[in-house]
DNA sequence: AAATAAATCAAATATACATTTAACTTATTT
DNA sequence: AAATAAGTTAAATGTATATTTGATTTATTT
């Protein structure tokens, strides 16, 4: 067995960091090789020498850019699991945008991408992903809402909380991309990611209370400034 | 000045409903002439004869699939003005998310699709058609929270709202539109447009309550079930 | 230093597609 | 019925781009 040669993997990883970046901002279709080459500094055909093809250097860089994004934000948004529930929902949420807002973060770009406009590619590999980040938030809404997981009040709360994170922060990053959008005057909010979870937060601990089934009123804690 | 012949419009019409339909499910860089062409039993020389280039047929198909669905769903969701703010608040939800759900409207899927993947081709129109819907859901929301539009509650607000309308059903549409996906068990929840309009205007007036300046507690009515 | 495997490269190949062209049909007008 | 304009058509053109090829360079091992 010999050794690599090292300028190999280094050419490997500047393709995977180009990658993810170029399909993050045109998806996969739009995105051709002969760009990402030129941004890694590589020759085209190193794409089918190091991946195999273009579709498998999709994959290989959603899988790069998704560990890499929850390594940086934990799911837990760095709550201990002590704290109290509302405390800990504010974290998540907290996690979840700070992630998509990050403009290094390129898993988001992608996976909205991907949703929009399937490959069917990225579909186990999203599927596995995600579930890391929402098993955890579904967990969190039982307990507030204090009921058993499958529970149809559950799945809509849960619900709820993820389209409030997600919604506002793509649209933010879609203005971004196309340019000569006239201003809507609410930009402002968008980016400022701390008050909108905040924000998200209270809206949605309210929303949750009242579903709760009638018990002798509990904490009342807010949380944020 | 001399009188059309009759097929010509017959091919136009065909050749909006195929483009609406097909870059709804595709996109605009994944669809093709050549599909568009013979769905609508056309020529492919038809489109650059009757809408001079992909580009504009692809406004054009924006339009005329926005114009139908406004017509199909008004924005108030037929609840009378005079009713009260939370049954108006549920009306406009419903219009929405049934607007989304239905499989014969395509101009939510461009839109998506759009902001995935800007073309920027769409850029104006999309602006001065989502304001129609928007402006009123704002509106009604200064009414709930008491507050000048202006007000960054407000704003936040509506931005909740829109997000859960939008959310849970592109999510619904992306999952049918790639095979293969392990089901989650919420399926059915997605299923039931109704009930989630009902979940998301108590959800939501919940949440707009907590953050209404205080004041003598006024009509909690709810909506729904 | 020679041998070898890894990695890179420029150029060639092949395919997919939007658009154009110029011939051909059909309906309407005179 | 001849003339004309609107509309349709098959084939041609040109461009973009994924992938392959075979030669070439580079680092490591013996």
């Amino acid at each position: 067995m010999r050794k690599q040669r090292s300028d190999g993997q280094e050419t490997r990883q500047n393709l995977l960091a180009a990658a993810g970046e170029i399909f993050a901002a045109k998806g996969f279709r739009e995105t051709t090789i002969a760009e990402i080459c030129k941004q890694a500094e590589a020759n085209t055909a190193a794409v089918s020498y190091h991946f195999g093809s273009k579709e498998a250097l999709y994959v290989e860089s959603w899988r790069h850019a998704f560990t890499r994004s929850l390594s940086i934000y934990p799911p837990d948004g760095g709550v201990k699991a002590e704290a109290p529930a509302e405390e800990r929902l504010h974290g998540r949420i907290r996690a979840i945008m700070r992630r998509i807002i990050d403009p290094q973060s390129h898993d988001f770009d992608i996976f909205h991408k991907e949703m929009a406009n399937p490959t069917g590619l990225l579909a186990t590999a999203m599927q596995e992903s995600m579930e890391q980040i929402f098993t955890g938030l579904n967990r969190l809404v039982c307990e507030l809402l204090d009921q058993k997981p499958g529970a149809h009040e559950v799945q809509l709360c849960a619900m709820s909380i993820r389209a409030q994170c997600f919604g506002p922060l793509l649209h933010a990053r879609c203005r971004k991309s196309v340019q000569g959008l006239p201003t809507t005057g609410l930009e402002p909010l968008l980016e400022d990611v701390e008050q909108l979870a905040d924000h998200v937060t209270r809206f949605s601990l309210a929303g949750i209370r009242a579903l709760r089934p009638r018990h002798p009123q509990q904490s009342h804690n807010e949380v944020g400034p």
